[in-house]
DNA sequence: CAGTGGTCTAGACCACATA
DNA sequence: ATGTGGTCTAGACCACTGT
């Protein structure tokens, strides 16, 4: 027989249901100084006591604050706070159209290079090939309200995508056809300052000198890989953003 | 009278959990291309019927693929798949005397400034003072194996931290110290490639013509900032990395 | 209204860690 | 042996959405 059931919609002392009450509360706790790095934190009995729910649900807030990095759980040894070094924050990495459409932008593309050629070696080699295999090869400049603000070079393997060279890309990203046709994926990529190359810096129309923000790209389908980009944006021009925060 | 109680070391077909057998069976159709962008997801209690688990369980899974962005859930209406463009990476920002020394390398600071001085406009502006303010203001390079890897230029609000300027940072990095007088923070950075000022060439002892990645961050304590750091790394020396996967 | 997700509880079994 | 986290189930109430 149920004593006393706290509904999903108990607006009790707050409109928070109880599981982020409880989150809440630890954050408070640890934002006042409590909960040092390292330090033991209390243990999921007592925290039911504490708040009068149940193990589950302190489980989840726990389970949360572990998503954020706050705290690390160890079965059999307790719940302890992290050294908060290691937190992590979210980078988003946008198909370039929606990011400047999002803007409330205009975007254009112009293509400079759609073909298929043997592969260099070193794009070889990160896209699974062998030297000299046949690669898809597009080079396209992006554009924001007609400034250009990414040059795309990039590799595709055609096995994963036969009809890449066929699209139309003033019409539809790379990114976003390439999503169609390998419907999943994983990525890696490395986020660097460069100076431009002579056609990057002649298709983005700035100097040679002027540093830029490359980001370069391997997508993944499994086990094979899929395609290799080179994101350049003119230094001037772009930042990637992020924040942290539990 | 319980029926048949799946316990959590029933090894059932695999030795992953229920709620992890559930997200992988949905993350491998995801793969196989079902459920396209905007899709629809089969309903909380279909998903009970086809993996013959609770209710909570299917949706511990579904709350897993939701953290890791990849389906949205419309309380009354279901369970989507989303556009997979937003897919949302983690990007590890370290202390800096960490990232080295795990490298098993070895990390050594000098001291190019550490004085109270008065705000500069744009300074006073984001960390919540008036401009003329008294500000703490350091300026440190990091070397790794005696090569210059980041300038440090860093301002902090003098009521977060009275003691900073005592500190020997040749032997605690700013951010440790930081860390252990301000318990918690949440921070926004961002991220551009620009060229080195005269004073971070000189330190870093690179040319002026070398592009550089810097991060710019902004600490704050709820709603005190407490510090705001400028990090110029020699971008041939420097990336980020980072990969994402569901 | 029926269907969907959002959440809660009580009790249970397990694996692991520590003593 | 005890305590800790890890997880599951069954049934329940709610809010929201769409017909």
């Amino acid at each position: 027989m149920p004593s006393r059931r706290a509904t999903a919609a108990d607006p009790e002392s707050s409109g928070l249901a109880p599981y982020a009450r409880v989150r809440e509360a630890l954050l408070a706790d640890f934002r006042r100084g409590r909960y040092p790095p390292g330090s033991r934190m209390p243990s999921e009995s007592e925290l039911v006591e504490r708040f009068g729910v149940s193990r589950m649900t302190v489980g989840r807030a726990l389970r949360d604050l572990q998503a954020s990095g706050l705290i690390e759980r160890r079965q059999g040894s307790g719940t302890f706070a992290t050294q908060p070094h290691k937190v992590a924050s979210t980078l988003r990495i946008r198909d370039i159209h929606e990011e400047i459409t999002g803007r409330g932008h205009r975007h254009r593309a112009s293509v400079h290079l759609c073909r298929a050629e043997p592969a260099p070696r070193d794009v070889a080699a990160r896209l699974g090939l062998s030297k000299g295999d046949a690669v898809f090869h597009t080079v396209i400049v992006h554009f924001e309200n007609d400034v250009a603000l990414q040059c795309e070079d990039r590799y595709v393997n055609p096995a994963c995508a036969p009809g890449y060279l066929a699209v139309d890309f003033t019409r539809m990203t790379p990114t976003h056809y390439l999503l169609d046709v390998a419907p999943f994926w994983k990525a890696g990529y490395t986020i660097e300052a460069a100076l431009p190359g002579a056609r990057e810096a002649r298709l983005l129309g700035i100097g040679r000198t002027e540093p830029c923000l490359v980001v370069t790209r391997l997508t993944e389908n499994r086990q094979t890989p899929i395609t290799l980009a080179r994101l350049t944006y003119p230094g001037l021009l772009y930042q990637l953003e992020g924040a942290f925060e539990p």
